[in-house]
DNA sequence: CCGACTATGTTGGGTGACTAACATTAGGCG
DNA sequence: CGCCTAATGTTAGTCACCCAACATAGTCGG
């Protein structure tokens, strides 16, 4: 009922629909009966909404279909950092099916979009089954794991233009759109670094033609030539996120 | 028959001998069928001995009782990075529970020590139990996910005397150990920066009479006064790794 | 006791990024 | 249309750290 009509469908109609109907990864490798099991109930991701905040109990597991969100940590001396991007093929909330009741960092929408919650308590009890839903939620949380291990690695040892190139390139592949609403001055808190380095290193991508922008979108023009630019953290990353719901010839293999 | 003295005691007199007799947290934390159900392997971890290989198939899950181990990924500019340690409280291996049949990084002992071996079938069977070690194993990978996503974020920002006073620290409390062989060459290894960084670094803490060191053995002085140098990494490291095997007031609350 | 080796100290020059200003421009809005 | 504000450009000075090289000093095997 409160489901867009074409998917609404899917429910009411107990009609057998292909998964494919969804956009979220997790969402189209499952079957209709689990689905249907976690009770999801559409979401709109607003821009700035805060999915997860530390310390906030974690009631609903959210899959997003559009859009992309941050996970970030914030120092004692106020600096933010991002530590890990959230889109289509994500599922937010898993540490609470690790045992984990509380957010531990915080999540927040950085491109608008939609997708589906469901009650923590029903995906635990899916969960519980030890079916599709876990292997699928297993394989994601490691998927999070090597996105948060590359990080740490890649903010040691490459420079910002590289990290910048990454980021820019892993946010059009989870957002599956070459152009978003992002100021400098987001990037530099996301990146951990300076808006005047931002400005400097964005400058240059633009002086070769690689991206565009203006006011706060960002357009990507050449992700090939971004790609050459951006350190190999991109390549694994992507590597993973594409991957991890496939079961033959991927990661598992 | 493999094992010392009072351990093969546990398993072959059948004695029902409490659980603390494991220096190990995961182990410690188990009942004793569970520990019967994995048949456990002693193993001896010996100085630089590599305990996973990327690309290699993961047979064995290992528990430390003693020692230290570090997973670093490599770059492409041949530099390597520490991205997780491991001590008394781990378990290597269980990305193999995850989904994932082979290493993503690699593991090898940095303190030599000893532990546990499990063949992985038997530790996947428990897993599928759905009990005690499956809620055990997955708090422990959340930790693990903890320490990955801390290190991105301190990697970012925190500058290097504060890196290598977490470092120290967290190397002692793994190992339940204050005085450990390493030489400055290797720490700058670790945490992805020059030996003349490090050397500098060592001397000064060297200098403030909070550590210790000669040719390749480090001493931890004043643990208090290393930690009010160290970043606040540090302290949420530790409490992770101090509690994920506690069910009261723990992490899960 | 003597190399040889390993671990550490030290330095000078270079650079990427930071800080803290200030300058400029594009859009939104009344 | 013109103001206001948010976004971006730019600069000078500084700092942390890198690189590469060379200096020194324990330690170990013969």
């Amino acid at each position: 009922m409160m489901q867009p009509a074409k998917l609404a469908d899917t429910f009411t109609r107990k009609a057998v629909v292909p998964a494919r109907a969804f956009r979220n990864a997790l969402l189209t490798a499952m079957d209709i009966d689990t689905i249907r099991r976690l009770h999801l109930q559409p979401v709109a991701f607003e821009l700035e909404h805060e999915i997860e905040y530390p310390g906030t109990l974690i009631d609903n597991l959210y899959f997003i279909e559009e859009g992309m969100a941050s996970m970030t940590t914030t120092f004692e001396n106020g600096s933010q950092v991002e530590v890990g991007m959230f889109g289509y093929e994500s599922v937010i909330g898993v540490s609470a099916l690790m045992g984990t009741k509380r957010s531990l960092n915080r999540v927040y929408t950085q491109i608008a979009g939609s997708g589906y919650s469901a009650p923590l308590e029903a995906a635990k009890a899916e969960f519980r089954l030890g079916g599709l839903f876990q292997t699928l939620a297993l394989r994601y949380v490691q998927t999070q794991l090597v996105q948060a291990i590359q990080s740490a690695g890649c903010n040691a040892t490459h420079n910002f233009e590289q990290r910048l190139a990454r980021w820019l390139l892993i946010c059009a592949d989870r957002a599956r759109c070459n152009t978003f609403k992002m100021s400098q001055e987001f990037l530099a808190d996301m990146l951990g670094n300076t808006r005047s380095t931002v400005s400097i290193t964005a400058a240059q991508l633009k002086h070769e033609k690689l991206i565009d922008y203006t006011r706060g979108v960002i357009h990507i023009l050449n992700s090939r030539g971004l790609e050459k630019k951006a350190c190999e953290c991109y390549d694994i990353i992507k590597h993973h996120l594409d991957n991890y719901t496939q079961f033959d010839g991927g990661l598992a293999d």
